[in-house]
DNA sequence: TCCTCCCTGTTC
DNA sequence: GAACAGGGAGGA
C-alpha cells in the first residue's frame, strides 16, 4: 500500500538511477495499466528525465525533449523498480521503461504490480488540466497549516473518510490515517466538522509526525511494498493500531477495536480516542 | 453519502 | 472455497 512516505522513499531510491538518463524503448506488458487519458507510450522515446519527485501517492517522473510527465499510480501493490538492463520480466512486470545515459550506465525501470491496480501516465500539462483526480487532489501535509486544514475538515463525513479523501488532503491511506488518529487521540468516527481548533491543530501536527517518522523508516512494508531497490521499509514494526485489532493499546493497555468505517478496515483504542 | 467493483495472492 | 487486503471510479 503504497501511501505518501512509501512513495517518498520510492522517489528518492529511484532518483540515483534514473535522473538524466533517456528512455530509448518501452514495453507494455499489460494493456490496462495504461491510463485511459496517457499519450500513447511511444511519445516517451528521447525525453529525458529531470526529475524524479511525488505529489500525493503519485510518482512523478518530470521530462524534457518529450511529454512533460511520466506518472505512475502504485495503489496497493505497484512497484517501482530500478534493475539492470538485462533483468528479465517477472510474472508480474506490466510495463518496462529502457533507458540509456544513466550515471550508473543503462538500466531499465520495472513496473511490477500484482493486483494491477496502478496506472502509468504520460502527461502534458493539457491532459492534468483534463484529469479530475490531479485538478481536485487537496493539498501536501507538509503544506497546510492549521487554520487551512480545519477548514478544509469542514465536509459532512466521518473524520477517518475525511483523512482518506484525496480531495481533502494529498497522500494518506489507510495506515497513516489509523495511525495519526491514534498518536491525536481523536476517534475515527467522530464526524470531520466536530473538531475544533485545538483538536484539528493537533492531529495535522501528529499527521506530520507520523508522515515524517515513516519517511526516516522508509515505508511500512505490509506484505508486499519494496522501494525502487527492492527494499522494505521498517516502519510496520512501530506501528501503534494498524493491523493490531483485538491487541492491547500500547498506551492504555485496553484492548483495541476493530471496525469497519466507509469500507476500510478501522482500528482504534476506544479509551485513548475521543 | 454510501456501496460495489476492479484485481490477485494469502489466510482462514 | 470464501474472506480479506484497499484507492479510487462510478453508480444507486
Amino acid at each position: 500500500m503504497p501511501e505518501l512516505p512509501e512513495v517518498e522513499t520510492i522517489a528518492r531510491s529511484l532518483a540515483p538511477h534514473i535522473l538524466g538518463a533517456s528512455f530509448s524503448r518501452v514495453r507494455l506488458l499489460r494493456s490496462s495499466c495504461l491510463h485511459p487519458l496517457s499519450l500513447p507510450l511511444e511519445s516517451l522515446p528521447g525525453a529525458r528525465i529531470r526529475n524524479v519527485g511525488r505529489r500525493g501517492k503519485l510518482l512523478m517522473l518530470e521530462l524534457e525533449g518529450g511529454p512533460d510527465w511520466l506518472i505512475m499510480h502504485l495503489r496497493m501493490t505497484g512497484r517501482a523498480l530500478a534493475r539492470s538492463s538485462e533483468a528479465e520480466p517477472g510474472p508480474h512486470t506490466r510495463c518496462i521503461f529502457c533507458l540509456e545515459g544513466a550515471e550508473g550506465g543503462p538500466c531499465q525501470l520495472f513496473f511490477d504490480d500484482i493486483r494491477a491496480f496502478g496506472k502509468i501516465l504520460v502527461a502534458t500539462p493539457q491532459i492534468l488540466a483534463k484529469w479530475p483526480f490531479w485538478q481536485e487532489l487537496g493539498p501536501e501535509p507538509f503544506d497546510l497549516d492549521a487554520p487551512a486544514f480545519q477548514a478544509r475538515l469542514a465536509v459532512s463525513k466521518l473524520l477517518k473518510t475525511a483523512l482518506l479523501d484525496q480531495k481533502v488532503i494529498a497522500g494518506i491511506g489507510n495506515i497513516y490515517a489509523d495511525e495519526s488518529l491514534f498518536e491525536a487521540g481523536l476517534a475515527p468516527e467522530r464526524p470531520a466538522k466536530s473538531l475544533d481548533e485545538a483538536e484539528s491543530a493537533r492531529l495535522l501536527e501528529c499527521v506530520k509526525a507520523v508522515l515524517e517518522r515513516a519517511i526516516a523508516k522508509k515505508g511500512s512494508s505490509i506484505r508486499d511494498y519494496r522501494d525502487a531497490d527492492g527494499n522494505e521499509g521498517a516502519f510496520q514494526k512501530t506501528f501503534s493500531v494498524y493491523g493490531r485489532g483485538g491487541k492491547p493499546c500500547k498506551k492504555c493497555g485496553g484492548l483495541l477495536k476493530k471496525t469497519r468505517i466507509g469500507g476500510r478496515a478501522s482500528v482504534f483504542c476506544p479509551h485513548c480516542q475521543k
